[in-house]
Formats: structure tokens, sequence, C-alpha cells
DNA sequence: CGATTAAATTCAGTTGTCAAAATAAAAATG
DNA sequence: CATTTTTATTTTGACAACTGAATTTAATCG
């Protein structure tokens, strides 16, 4: 009886005026109110009512720009942007080897950044909340500020991490499982504290700062200790059902192959993730369990190796690079994005993405007489992440900022 | 200058209450007045206008109800349900050795199906046309009607087609490319025709009349001539940036694999769908090209050999059933969707998806400690595939009937 | 200094929605 | 059988969001 979805109630949120002005504003940096009024679709009215309460509010100001020389007549328009000062947010992303931060103000201009570093391998929570603690204070004094001045925090986990819940399923850098990071933080530092996959950060990051901003749909795929990647569709990070992410490091390239670090074979991971390149490069370089290098010298003596011209060496990425372009033509083939942006610091070993596997990547994608989406390298460090961080934080602090302000509007 | 991402005005459409409340009545079968206004979170009052104004249109109707014997007190709700006779839709189903069609009203209700077998291999455009315009007078005379009747035609045909633009860039079933096959039907039949890939068929299918329905995201996987895939996010078909549809047939899933018909290497098709099937069998029965049986023969031998315990026959099976699993663990791994639903002809091979092959699944996804998403096997023909094209265009029949109606509730 | 141009604001009117009251239709009660 | 209770629907008046048109403001041009 009946047909047709079941579609939820309000599961297709309209948004209302206020914050699509207020999000436009920030997308802007500065835009006029006339200019609003046309991007929206709106009446210049409601621009007018909607802006002048959103400044009354404080979340917005008017700026004051200098003579804009060309065009001449008329009363000149008066730009709007967002008034930084009103929050500011820390994004922070802990990864292996280094914890980075920053701090950014409400209109997403950075204030400052630091990082520390740190042992490989995982820690207690405790450890990690200590961590936190501390770099939250230093980035915080570099910016001179103090904590009660932040509004929200971000943090990016590698991992397992429901970004809803706020829950670590399981990461690389902690030795508990199914942690309520997001709430055990927030106890610890008295502030909102919002939690997400690192892959998820760099497509935020992207999305808000970078290539993204004007695509509906693009992936982003990391390479660093893992294989990771982020999906954006319809503007929005997509999580799957069960909100963990996607997990492309551990698509199945092989039946029966490689070993990863999942206990499965046959991973993307198993053979293009940094640890996949240095137990090549253990037996390439002749080395035993004793006298092993950490992970990134390794990596960059077998690069040197490769450029040198060592046959062995070179065939290691070669065909790391070769399953890199399988994985990537996957992508393409199930999500067709509108672009690809590869990220992460192992692709500074540019072997990864040479021209001959990118040539065998289209190779790969299955011609259906339309162009193939182009492919971005960023290969930027942490920082980046740890701006998707503090995009995560952002979007949490507006969301509430602006509900506020609705709610007194409304009394 | 400016963060966060730029959002196109109206990217995200808010469905006017009308359309809510019409796709809800439609949705539940019959509901009360009061039932919808809880479902939507609106008020009655709200309810009681806009359904004054689609019963007033003749897009829906009060229904007596047969005396409900149990809950007694009050004054009894009367029903509301989509009026049928508003408009009736063929739905079209163009595969390689048959054409199915279904006539259906407005409420979803099947009139009559019919069906005419062709020989396999593509057709010419003028071919094609001649077989839908009999088949469209052959299901109308059986449903009953004329063909002036109808309000809209859904048309699903298998490769790569647009459906925003209603152009089929190529397909196994026609010998030119680049065919606007929604305007050369429309011309020719005198009806609205509206064209997609049969994949996305499927997932229609299963969103408006089947397991789909409550769920928001789901993937729908064919076996047939080809291997295909739907993907149903936020209660919508996802398409890509080109709006070809997923390639699930030809993902990689080995370097330098057995050969596909597009031409690649290692294309999950090759190793699963009934050509690869059918190969591999012609070797394993000793059959050479001189007395090569039709596909489906084929496999049924080959089918009947496996049962009786023929070690090479089995193999094959096996072999598919393992790349099966491997492809269907890197949707899982990717999507992560709600439910897997496996569709097709073929499914009634149960090699393909014996306990075995859907164990091997579970150890290629990678264990994040949540459950697995279940997977359901529809082996429904072709009538299915015919209902998705009449889902087609019952929604294309919808949005017009209701922007009619609101531009002349407007004036 | 007017005339012109374009941005921003004001204001009256329309639309969509809701809360509350009124009405309607049944069962339960005395 | 009339009255009360219960629930569904409709009516009504109010309100908030938004718009179109007119008005005000701030600049340039002749």
């Amino acid at each position: 009886m009946g047909c047709g979805p079941l579609i939820a109630p309000w599961s297709e949120q309209m948004r209302p005026l206020r914050q699509q002005i207020f999000d436009r504003v920030r997308a802007s940096g500065l835009i006029a109110r006339v200019q609003l009024a046309k991007d929206l679709g709106v009446s210049p009215a409601s621009v007018t009512t909607m802006t002048s309460e959103l400044i009354e509010a404080g979340l917005i100001e008017e700026v004051a720009v200098p003579r804009d020389l060309d065009s001449g007549r008329g009363r000149p328009a008066v730009a709007l942007g967002v008034r930084g000062a009103a929050h500011c947010v820390v994004g922070m992303k802990l990864s292996d080897r280094e914890h980075t931060a920053v701090v950014v103000d409400f209109a997403g201009t950075m204030l400052a950044d630091d990082a520390i570093s740190r042992d490989p391998g995982p820690a207690t929570l405790s450890e990690m909340l200590d961590a936190i603690e501390y770099l939250l204070d230093k980035v915080c004094a570099k910016a001179g500020i103090g904590r009660a001045a932040l509004s929200a925090v971000g943090i990016g986990v590698p991992g397992f991490v429901d970004h809803t819940e706020g829950m670590v399923h399981w990461s690389s850098t902690l030795t508990e499982r199914a942690v309520p990071l997001a709430a055990v933080a927030q106890e610890r530092i008295g502030l909102p504290v919002t939690v997400d996959n690192d892959a998820n950060l760099v497509a935020l990051a992207e999305l808000w700062f970078g290539a993204g901003r004007t695509l509906a749909d693009f992936a982003v795929v990391t390479i660093e200790h893992g294989v990771g990647m982020g999906f954006v569709m319809n503007h929005r990070i997509y999580r799957g059902a069960q909100r963990l992410g996607l997990e492309l490091g551990h698509t199945k390239v092989q039946l029966d192959g490689a070993l990863c670090r999942c206990g499965q074979r046959g991973c993307l991971e198993a053979y293009v993730a940094d640890y996949a390149l240095a137990r090549e490069a253990m037996t390439a370089l002749n080395l035993n369990h004793k006298q092993s290098p950490s992970v990134p010298v390794l990596l960059e003596s077998l690069y040197q190796h490769a450029k040198a011209g060592n046959v062995t060496a070179r065939s290691i990425f070669r065909r790391a690079g070769r399953y890199l372009a399988l994985g990537l033509a996957n992508v393409v083939n199930l999500f067709d994005p509108a672009l690809i942006i590869l990220s992460g610091e192992r692709m500074k070993y540019d072997y990864l993405y040479a021209a001959e596997t990118l040539a065998e990547m289209q190779n790969l994608v299955i011609n259906s007489g339309r162009p193939q989406p182009p492919i971005e390298i960023h290969a930027w460090g942490d920082l980046l992440w740890a701006h998707g961080a503090a995009a995560l934080a952002l979007s949490a602090v507006t969301e509430k900022a602006l509900t506020l302000q609705r709610d007194i509007a409304a009394q």
C-alpha cells in the first residue's frame, strides 16, 4: 500500500534566510547588500532586515573599503563582512608523530599556529588529554588570548571516528577503544569539543578554504600513515550509514594480496601507505630489524636511491603507484567526482603521482566519452588538516550563534 | 578572502508543504489528516488548507474506509489517498533480449504489464523507436486505455545515460552513439519521455516500491549482461558529476586481469557478468564456436553441471563469487550503505551468493566494530525494472502537476 | 548647484503558517 | 433517548517572513 520514498520530516532541512545570508557573507569575505540580494535571489528589503539583525547581534559588521576607483556613479555600496572578533576557535590535528593546532577567528582568519612532536605509537587517553590541553594553551598563548576567549575546539583523529556521537571507536593514536573523546575533552578543557576523522578534516578544509569551495561533489584522498578518503556531496561531507567515514585504504585491490595492518589481505593501504613502502624498503636496502631507522628516514633514503637509479627502489614506488592508480580509478568509476584532490605529506614522493601513474589511472577509468575529473596535488602539511578541524569548530559555533540569535529575535 | 562553501542559491531546494503533503499521502497509501499533521510536524490547520486545495485539483481524494472496529471513540478520521485516475504513466525497460513495460496509475497501482522479446545485439534507433511504439500500444491496449490517456513515459536503457539531458551516450542495445533519446521518443509518441540508466531504475524501484522506502542511503547492485549499480543517498539517486551513473562493473579488481568487453582488463564485470561466465563455460564444457548455444542456455547448462558436481564448472562459479565478494566489500568500504540489494535475473544462480561468498565478503570488509550492512537478494525479473521506469515517469508527472497547481493557486 | 545614478531603507500588503476556538461525528453514559 | 466524552476537522484571527514600490541617502557628472 502506497509508494514513493518515506522521507522523514525535515530530513531536507531548509536553511532559514538568516543562515543563508550569514554563510554567504562569510563565504564572500566582503560583500555588499545588493550583491547578497542578487546572489540569494531575495529582495533587498529582506537583506536589510536580516543584516541589521546580524549586525545588532555583533556577528557581522560594515567594513569601510578604500574608494572603488573605476565605477563611480550612484550611492556606493557598503561592504559587509563577518566580525572576526565575535568568536575564536581552535582546530587541532592529532597524528602519529605530531600534533598541530591553529587559532582561527570567526571570519576564518588564522591568528596563530603551533605544533608539538611526539613519539610514534598509541598513547593512553590521559596522555592524549594532557597533550591536547598543553597544545591548546601553547597556541592560545601564541595568539595572545586566554583559553576563556575561545568558543569551541575541533579535533581530528585518525581512525574510526563517529562525528555525530563524538566517539572514537578506534584510533592508531589511542590505546583505548570506544572513547567518547568529544565529551571527555570537553570536560577536561571546559569548552565545546567536536571530533572527526582526519580524512574528513582535509575534505572540510578544502570545502571551507580551498579548491572545493565552488564544487558540490569532490573527493579528497590522503596518503600518510594510512590511506584515507573524504567525500563531499552536495556541499556536505558524506559519512555513510554508520557515520564512520569511507575506508578507501581498505578497499581490496588484490585477492589474497599483501598483508595490511588491519589484518586483512590485499588492501590498497598495504601497497601505498608509508608503512607498506617502509617494509619493502627494509628488504630493498638490506636492513635488519635491529638497525631499523624511523619511517620518514627510511622513506627518504628509499626515495634517494630511486632517484639515483636503484632499480629495486624504483620498482617499489612503481608498484605503489600502479595500485594507487587502480584505487583512484575505482573512486572515479564509483563516485564520479568533479575533482579529486590528493593530499598528505607523502605526496612529496612524486613517484606516487608521476605522469606515468596518472596516465595509468586514466586508462583504468571506464571511458564514457566524457572528460575525466581533474586531479590536484596538495602537498600541504598538517596545517591544512588543523584548518579543517577549525572549520569543524567554526560551523558548530556558527550554528549555535545563529539559532541563539533566532530565538532572541523570536521572543 | 572569505571561507566556507559557496552554496548556490536553492541548491538545497526546500520542498513546499504542498509537495511534502502529497508525497506523504502517496507514500502512505491511505492516511488521515491528523496523522499527516503529526508526521510532518505541521498544524492540522495547514493540512486542511493544503489537502482541500489538492482535492480541489483532483490530485488526492477522500476514501471511505470500512469501519475501524477496535478503536472507537471520537469523530472517525477520514482517510486520504492519491486519486489514481488523475494520471496514467508507462514504464519501459529495454534490454538485450526483451523489452518490458507496465502501465501504472497516479497512485502507483499497476494496471497492466506486457513484454516483447527481441534478437540480442544492438538495434538502430529507428528499430528501437518502432519497438517502443509497438510495446506502448500493446500494453495500453491490455490496460484498456488509449495512448492519449497517458501523461508520461519512462524508459530505462543499459549503458551510459544522462538522465537530466535525456541523452543516451552509448548503449549495448543501440548502434548509434549520443542519441537524444528522450527528445526523439517524445517526438515520435507524442508524450513526455524521461530516460535513465537501467541500474538506476532498479534503485528507483526499490526506493518507490521496495525495501528502500524507509532508508536514506542504500546501494543496489544488478548482475545481468553487465554489472550495474545504483546508489540512493539522502532519499535521492546519486548520479555523479557527469551524471552518467556509477560503474561498479568496471571497477578494477585485478591489475592486468581478465579482458572486459569495455576493452580494459581486470574489470569486475569480466569475472562475474553473464558473458564472462559464458565464455568460461565454453571452455569448461568443451564447446567450439560453431556449436555455441545462447548465453542463457549455456549458463543453465553450466549451472546444472556445477550442481551435479562438475569441479571445473563449480570453480567458474566459485571464482566469480569470490570476485563478486571483493566488489561488494569495496562498495561497503567506500559507501557504507544501510542496505545492499542484489538484483537481476542471474541472481538465480545461487552460487553467486552462496553462504561461502557472503562470508568471504564479510571478511573483506574492514572491521570497524559496527555491524555490517544487511544484504538482500531480489531475484525479481524485468517487471521490477519497468516499475522503476514508471516511478521515473511518475515523479516527472507529479512535479509538473504540483507546480502547475501552485501557479493556479497563486494567481 | 541641480540632475543623475545606484544603494539602502521604509512601509504597506501578501503569503504561509499556527494557536485557539468552534464545529462535527462518532461512542459511552446515565 | 438525551447528554457527555472523545477525537477529527474546519474556521478564525494573529503573526512572522518576505516582497514590491516608493522613498531616502550618498555619491558622481555636467
